[in-house]
DNA sequence: GATGAATGAGGATTCATTCAT
DNA sequence: AATGAATGAATCCTCATTCAT
């Protein structure tokens, strides 16, 4: 009813750009549209949310969907799309951080981990295991977790190459480092959100910065 | 491929205790259902898994499903369970050999391994993640995962105890441990099915008994 | 049998208080379907009367129906209360009238009469007995039964105060009232609409007081 | 389970004359399985009980009822003739005592006021409304009423005739009699089992004589 | 005589999508 | 822009019936 009190999960101001008031009104009409969107799937998982309960959701009639979007794959993609770019772009800035690749893979853990348990757990939940999605959607989340793999692969590259990091497989490293950020903080997100879970996750950064980290040496997180 | 020869994917023998030819003959019978519904469920996710695809892969009437199962949540739940037991058979074998908690943590993790990635993947991708299940699956899924969890929370348990681990958080160093398994081997499978396929499963076990040795030593797998 | 004109079995004007257009039409939709669903299942009984014939009967799709109700079961019970509301109406205005004990039974007798026989058969057969509907329905037939009786007990209880009546046991006594003109004009329906129809009618009712007048006097209907 | 103890409701011995001991057993197994079945089909309705609840109620697979019966329909038809029959059987001796057209019309209320309520309850509840009967069913069931009533006919004609009961009609007198009868019974059966029962009875057999008594002098049950 | 197995036909229900207003 | 109405397709489930053993 408060189109105010939108949950925006992920801030998404997709169409700031927009030039005048219609279109800067409906980017903000299709952001809340999505918002609401990732919120339901999170919860009910993509076949267990209909339709109806999405634009109950919204405080829309199901028809008004299709002004919008051109369906259910369609609102979907979208806001998957939209979720993975907004993730895509807070890791960036934690991967293009000044300091050591030591430093900027426990940055960018520290942000994943912040963003799958604290800031955007529902959002998270999306991209964990492409199981049970469409055929057609299933290919955009593929394609959002190769972006997002990739962010790691290079700083991991890179922590190789200065010598700072020792691993047997870098492809192996870095999916043991995501397999473990993805599943941790999953079952630990209600201890991380007051003040204790800034240990918690330190604990977890540390703990995984081992899988790379040169095993003679203390881990300097 | 063979669909004549019926692909247990976990060689389940279930009722082998079973007296007479009757019982057996019955209890071959669910078992077989059993692992074409692991297939195709693996393939497609539960809610695209139509009762007549499951029905046909089984070369049998969806209305006979009904004489064996009391519907598909039955059916999956019974499928689910039956995996889950084998699996922990095979883990709980690792678990209980002679041997350090090093090795035997080793040992968890290498049959783990191969376990998703190449003796049953359609298994183990059903546990994954809980991500779209009806609920009443979901706890069963859940419970399945506790189980599973708990093996391999006490061999960790005793390596520390026994001071070859360390660890700063034994949870959280558990979970990484299994969030890293799951994913690594999935997209991995292709790699580990030949010769070289050991010398991976090497390279990961390696790699993932990081989150819990010591640092400061070599690891010694 | 003209299926253009909607066949109001009862004459239902359920919501004339709907203030705007939308809802009249709403209303007057909720009716006919009603209206229809009467119809179909006094022909055919719950079980018999599936949802495609029910739907064909409204020229509507099937699916169309659960834009109105929520089921199958929601459909009848509706309904039926509708039905019942409508003859408890009619009965009430009967019973409401001036006149004697006496007097008002044989009104009410004859009111009930000819909603059974004349103006509302299929409604009526809805109501003569709970043998075979699901128990959810079972109770709406039930309460409406209720509701029913007791108008026919007031009247007669008043009559057994005034001295007009004279019976063994009230209850008995209403309920072969009861009894028998359910029964009596159904099989009794087809002479029962022209000119002679007026003169059976009074044939039952005279018939039907014997069982509460006192037995020394003649019958005054 | 104990075939001794089935719960015969009217105590059919229907192929008595049987020569050899085979037929014998066969028509008690026979008889057996209509009781059963009148009994499930009297508490549920027909449409409500499966061929499986009936097949479990006579500990017995369902395909063996197609062994003596040939089909559900058939077994219903069976069962339905038989509890006829014997009712039948049973009014026709009441009407077929000595006495005079009153006694024996009062004897016959009271004998199926007995059956209805007393001694073969679920047998009565069947025949009360030819409702939600498959039309090849309601034949049978209607069929069955034509010969129950013409039992009372024939009294009620005899009376009139002989000059002890006054009716203005006698077909709507005897349905009127038949109603009562068909009601009270089912809803004051608890009451109808001890020793009040006899009483109560009686107040019902003297409420429905009125029907047909002349109206001047005293009722005489 | 008895039964487990198997099935076709049919029914209720859900849901994404279209369209007139 | 917004929506109530309508629907086809798909899905789960029931059940009377047949048949091989």
């Amino acid at each position: 009813m408060a189109e105010s009190s939108v949950p925006t999960l992920w801030s998404g101001a997709p169409d700031s750009t927009s030039v005048n008031r219609q279109q800067r009104r409906r980017g903000r009409k299709l952001s809340d549209m999505m918002s609401y969107t990732a919120q339901v799937i999170s919860e009910n998982g993509y076949h267990m949310a209909s339709l109806d309960e999405i634009a109950e959701r919204m405080d829309l009639s199901k028809a008004s969907i299709y002004h919008y979007f051109d369906g259910k794959e369609a609102l979907v993609t979208a806001t998957l799309e939209s979720c993975a770019s907004y993730v895509q772009q807070r890791l960036q800035e934690a991967a293009a951080s000044d300091g050591t690749p030591t430093e900027r893979l426990a940055q960018l853990i520290r942000t994943q981990v912040n963003l799958i348990a604290v800031e955007a757990v529902e959002v998270a939940r999306l991209f964990v295991q492409p199981l049970d999605w469409p055929p057609a959607i299933a290919e955009t989340v593929l394609q959002a977790q190769r972006d997002h793999g990739k962010i790691f692969r290079d700083v991991i590259h890179e922590g190789v190459v200065a010598g700072e990091f020792q691993v047997a497989d870098e492809r192996i490293a870095r999916m043991a480092l995501q397999g473990g950020m993805n599943l941790v903080p999953t079952w630990y997100s209600d201890k991380l959100g007051g003040k204790r879970g800034a240990v918690v996750v330190e604990d977890i950064t540390s703990t995984l910065m081992r899988l790379v980290l040169p095993i003679t040496s203390p881990i300097q997180a």
